[in-house]
DNA sequence: CGGAAGATTGATAACTCTCAAAAATAGTGG
DNA sequence: CCACTATTTTTGAGAGTTATCAATCTTCCG
C-alpha cells in the first residue's frame, strides 16, 4: 500500500480505489479530445511505474541538458528562477498530468528550474520514447500542443496578475486558478477544498509579494470568509465572491478547439 | 558590429552573400536553421505585399475569432490585456518577422489583444495558407515552434522582471532585451541606437510601474549615462553597465538546437 | 498657430518591504 | 508517546519604494 514515504503526503490518495485508475495524463489529454483505446493504452504505458520522490527534490536544473522529461503522476512541483540576490520568482505550478520539460528536452536547455513541493510520484520518460509516442499518435501530439498553449495563456495571465493587481487580488486570483486546474483533474472535493502544499514564502515568490505581506493578506481573505488555508489545504468558502475580488475569468484556462 | 542571434550561432552561415534584402520572416527563421532555396521562396511568397497600417490600429481583438494571422513585416506591435478598472498590462512586443497570432488562429480564441505602436507594414495570412506552408515545409514548422519556445522564455523572464526586480532594473532589463531582439534583425545601428516607439505610459504598462515613476527612473538612467531615450529612439550608451544594472543574461533569447 | 498628446515636476498618500522576534506547527529521534 | 528542533506563521514597528493627483511644460502635428 502506501509506503512510508508517501504516508506523510496525505493528498496522495488513490481516488479510484476500485476501477483501473485513469492515469493523470489520460485525464489531461481528455480535456482536449476523446482518446481512443489505443491512445489510452499508449498514454498508460508511458506513465507506468512512477517513482516516489521526496519533497524539495529538484527535477530540472536551470542550464542542464536533460535527456528525459518528467511527468508528474501525483504531487506538486513548481518552475522557478533565482536571482543573484537570492530572490526567487515562481513561474508556474505542475500538477498531476503535467509534463515537466517537454520543450527543453526536445530543443533547448532549460532556462529555469523545477522542484517538487511535496513528496510526489514522477515518471522519467526518455526523450526518444516521448518522441516516438508523439510520432505514432499525432492526436496526442496535437493535444499536448494545446496544453502548451494553455500554459502560455497562464503565463500571460500571471503577468497581468503580478503587474497590475494588488495583493488581495493577486492571491485570490492564484487560488481561483488552482481551483480550476485542480478541479479539472478531480483534486477538488465537494466543499471547494483541495490540497495546496505551498507555504507563504512560496506564495510570496509566486505573486511577487513579501511573505509578511502575504501573511497579512491571507488574514484579510480569511476575515472576509473567502478562504481557509491551513494544513497545506485550501478551502474556498465563497467561490463567486472570491472570483469577484480577484477579477477572475476562467476562459483563459479552457479550450475551444476549432476543429478536431 | 551587429549584435544578435546570428552572431551567437557561428555554425549558421549567412545565406545571402550579396543578393536582395531578405524578408523579416526569412531572417527570423534563419536564427534556427539554414533555409534552403525553396524554403526561402515559400517564406518570401507568403510575406509578399504587406499592407500599410496606421499606428494604434488593433490587429487582434481579445475574444474575437480571427481567420488569419498577422505577420509584422515592418514596424512594432504589442500584445496586451485590459482590466475592468482601465489598467493595462503589456504582454510582449512584436517586431518585424514576428507572427502575431499563430496559435489562436489555429486553435483557440485570443485571450489578449494586439495593437500597432507605429505605422507598420503587415501581411494578413489566411489561416489555411499558413497551414499549407507548415505542412509542406516541416523544417519551417519546426523553426516556428522554436520561435514559440523563445516567446515562452521571454514571458518567463518578464515574470521574473516584473515580480522581483526594482524599477531601475525593470526598465534596464526591458531595454537590454529589445536591443538583442532588434539587433538580431538588423535594427540596431553601430552606436547601440534603435527605434523604440514606446511612450512612457506604455513603458509603465510593460513593467507594471506608474508612468510617473517610469519618468523618474528614466531620468535616473539618463543621469547615470546608461541610455538616451528621445524621439522614439533608444540609445544604449554603455551596454555592459546597463546589463549589469539589469542583471541581464541574454541566453534566454538564444537558441541551441540539439539536432539538425 | 493652436490643440492634443506626451513628458516633467511637486507634494502627499499608501501599499508593500525589511528587520526582528515571538508564537505556532511540523518533523524527528529517544 | 513525549521532548526537541526546525520550519512556518504571526506580529510589531518603521522605512521606503512606488502610486496617485494635479499642474506645468514640452513636443508633435494638422
Amino acid at each position: 500500500m502506501s509506503t512510508g514515504l508517501l504516508r506523510d503526503c496525505p493528498h496522495i490518495v488513490d481516488p479510484w480505489p476500485e476501477t483501473p485508475p485513469p492515469s493523470a495524463l489520460v485525464i489531461k489529454i481528455s480535456n482536449f479530445l476523446r482518446p481512443r483505446t489505443d491512445e489510452v493504452e499508449a498514454l498508460d504505458l508511458i506513465s507506468r511505474n512512477p517513482k516516489p520522490h521526496r519533497a524539495e527534490q529538484i527535477l530540472v536544473h536551470e542550464g542542464s541538458h536533460p535527456d528525459h522529461v518528467n511527468l508528474i503522476v501525483e504531487g506538486f512541483a513548481c518552475r522557478y528562477k533565482l536571482l543573484p540576490g537570492g530572490r526567487r520568482q515562481i513561474l508556474g505550478y505542475l500538477i498531476p498530468g503535467d509534463l515537466c520539460n517537454l520543450e527543453f528536452a526536445l530543443f533547448n536547455k532549460p532556462d529555469h528550474s523545477v522542484a517538487l513541493l511535496c513528496d510526489s510520484r514522477v515518471v522519467r520518460i526518455p526523450t526518444h520514447r516521448l518522441v516516438e509516442l508523439l510520432d505514432r499518435h499525432p492526436r496526442i501530439h496535437r493535444a499536448l500542443s494545446l496544453a502548451a498553449l494553455i500554459d502560455n495563456a497562464i503565463l500571460r495571465e500571471w503577468l497581468l496578475n503580478i503587474g497590475q493587481r494588488d495583493a488581495l487580488q493577486k492571491l485570490s486570483h492564484f487560488f481561483c486558478e488552482m481551483e480550476v486546474r485542480l478541479g479539472a483533474i478531480g483534486r477538488v472535493d465537494g466543499n471547494g477544498s483541495f490540497e495546496l502544499p505551498v507555504n507563504q514564502s512560496a506564495l510570496a515568490d509566486t505573486t511577487g509579494l513579501s511573505s509578511v505581506h502575504v501573511n497579512r493578506t491571507l488574514q484579510r481573505l480569511r476575515s472576509h470568509e473567502l478562504i481557509d488555508l491551513s494544513h497545506r489545504r485550501l478551502t474556498i468558502l465563497d467561490r463567486d465572491r472570491l472570483r469577484a475580488v480577484a477579477g477572475f475569468d476562467e476562459t483563459y484556462l479552457t479550450v475551444q478547439p476549432r476543429r478536431d
